[in-house]
RNA sequence: GGCGGUGUAGCUCAGCCGGUUAGAGCAUACGGCUCAUAUCCGUAGUGUCCGGGGUUCAAGUCCCUGCACCGCCA
């Protein structure tokens, strides 16, 4: 059962909730793929962990599309969430809700939510005038203009005035900005908390929640000609997902436990919702705020801007039938740093695939196999026969592992799979260093020196699946078959990750024998 | 316009509080091995560290300035 202060051993994780307006493209891929690895890392650790995704179904957009395609905005929704749902499935994405702001219990949580801070006073009835873009659905100044078009689209922006209700965001700007402040790990990377900061520190307009002019969305309780604004719905998909409404109801279950530890995960486009309007939310609501907000960077194609337009776009799914969903996700958390913007290249692409997947870990795969059957018939050498691992080995493990939960901490994906690679390397040079194929089997010293070599690349292969299962899981378990050990034995013993190494006596039992199929990880690309 | 950032080998980038001959990966050339997905390992390079001033015994590393590019601004 839950105790109140054990909330560390929780782990939030969410992505943004995606607009149904359209199918999925890389972007929703790269946001849904940094929250599962860094979920799937967590759950190794022995976290109770919960990872939600979904899709954001209101507002004018979804309306002017559904329109335009004759059918309901519901309907809409009903078939392009599908879309994500499958896409996340050939990821191998391991949420554990994808929720839709069109479902019951999230209505509910909105309207529960917007009461509380009508009643409290946060929220009143105004007058809202000024400009507004339809694409982005923002609201717009007029100094921010450029030739009267939207300055993030270029579109015509139209003239808005109308009654609104209004969130208070002033009340609340000084208390924002110590908690900013005071907890670097609440924006993430540091340059973005600067920029949220100096946002802030230019004064907070109070903020439009409502509109009059469509109606595809959930109704002001009370006042059904207002729908609520899209951001102040998509935003509270949070709370609901962990249980806001019983929360409500009955005080304290996992809600208040799973809520500190969130970890939102966001492109830097929406930053400003997450890190500016929804933590005043939570204030005026009595809850605590989200432990991070990690915001990533946008994927670019060949160093452009990807559009429909331009015609640049890359299909997540064309490229998970072509290479394999473990192909992609290593692509997109490999290739960039923190939370920079990405360069999506075929060329570079394809090079990173066959020269460190296929060529550096899938052949260190396939010539240790290669070499256990020949040598030993696919026995893996006792303890006994062995003797310890390679001490480089171990130790380089050790020095990988050690920096692991810092390194997730700070979504710093691209650094432990550098070094996880790095350690693939170093696993090939041992063997070419101490060339099994040479020695002369024939005396005790030399067959006890095999058998140590054979033991020590394949208990450091079992270790480099544990290193890549986050961010490539069926790999993970492909390696674990080839081994013939269950796939993920090391879940159930929960081992600090700096104890990986030290699993193996435990693991590989005396005579244990690898699988004799022939199996080839990652087949080379050879043609274009 | 305001605030912030970046500019290092052909390409992509590491270089924390200033300190020996400036690093990695990819690409290129040559060499070694044969267990392996013609894979792996080794060796060799080249750089006005954006320009100009300054501080210091000592500056990609700090200060000033110019140029170029980028990010954020209800």
């Amino acid at each position: 059962m839950a105790n109140k202060d054990n909330y560390k051993n929780y782990f939030y994780v969410t992505t943004p909730i995606y607009y149904v307006n359209d199918k999925p493209h890389i972007g929703h891929a790269y946001s849904t793929v940094i929250a599962d690895s860094i979920a799937r890392f967590k759950r190794l650790s022995g976290y109770k962990v919960f990872f939600l995704t979904g899709t954001d179904e209101h507002g004018l957009k979804i309306e002017k599309e559904a329109n335009a395609r004759g059918i309901t905005p519901k309907e809409l929704a009903d078939t392009v969430h599908v879309k994500f749902k499958e896409l996340f499935g050939m990821l191998s994405i391991s949420y554990d809700r994808f929720i839709r702001t069109t479902d019951e219990d999230h209505i509910k949580t909105v309207q529960l939510a917007f009461s509380a801070l009508m009643e409290k006073g946060d929220i009143y009835l105004s007058e809202f005038e000024g400009w507004y873009c339809t694409p982005c659905e923002t609201f717009l100044t007029e100094r921010l203009l450029i030739g009267g078009s939207c300055p993030e689209c270029g579109r015509q922006v139209s003239r808005v005035k109308e009654e609104s209700y209004f969130l208070k965001l002033g009340k609340y700007e000084k208390r924002l900005v110590e908690y900013i402040e005071s907890r670097p790990e609440f924006i993430k990377p540091p340059f973005r908390k600067k920029e949220v900061l100096s946002f802030i520190k230019e004064g907070l307009n109070d903020l439009s929640i409502s509109r009059t002019s469509f109606r595809w969305g959930i109704p002001v309780p009370g006042n059904d000609k207002h729908i609520i604004y899209v951001w102040f719905d998509a935003l509270l998909n949070y709370l609901t997902a962990i249980g806001f409404e019983e929360f409500r109801k009955k005080g304290d279950n996992d809600f208040n436990l799973f809520f500190k530890t969130a970890n939102h995960i966001v492109g830097k486009d929406i930053l400003k919702f997450h890190a500016v309007y929804w933590p005043i939310m939570l204030f005026a609501l009595d809850l605590p705020l989200p432990k991070t907000i990690f915001a990533h960077g946008w994927w670019l194609m060949d160093n452009k801007k990807m559009s429909k337009s331009l015609g640049n776009v890359i299909d997540p799914v064309y490229l998970i039938n072509n290479y394999g969903a473990d192909a992609l996700r290593f692509y997109l958390l490999r290739e960039v740093t923190l939370g920079l913007d990405g360069d999506f290249n075929m060329d570079n692409f394809i090079t990173r695939y066959n020269s460190e997947l296929a060529n550096d870990l899938g052949n260190l795969v396939s010539r240790t196999t290669a070499m256990l059957q020949k040598y030993t018939e696919g026995k893996l050498p006792d303890f006994s026969e062995a003797g310890d691992i390679d001490e480089h080995l171990s130790g380089a493990v050790y020095n990988i592992t050690s920096a692991l939960n810092e390194r997730y901490d700070n979504y710093d994906f691209a650094r432990i799979l550098e070094e996880t690679f790095k350690f693939i390397n170093m696993v090939n040079k041992y063997i070419n260093d101490s060339a099994p194929w040479k020695i002369n089997i024939s005396s005790p010293e030399g067959k006890r020196n095999l058998y140590k070599i054979l033991r020590s690349a394949v208990v450091s292969i079992y270790c480099i699946s544990y290193l890549i299962y986050p961010f490539m899981p069926d790999t993970a378990a492909r390696i674990n078959k080839i081994l013939n050990i269950e796939a993920f034995a090391f879940f159930k013993s929960r081992v600090a990750p700096e104890d990986i190494f030290g699993s193996h006596r435990v693991l590989f039992k005396d005579g244990h024998k690898i699988s004799e199929d022939k199996h080839i990880l990652f087949p080379k690309i050879v043609n274009i």
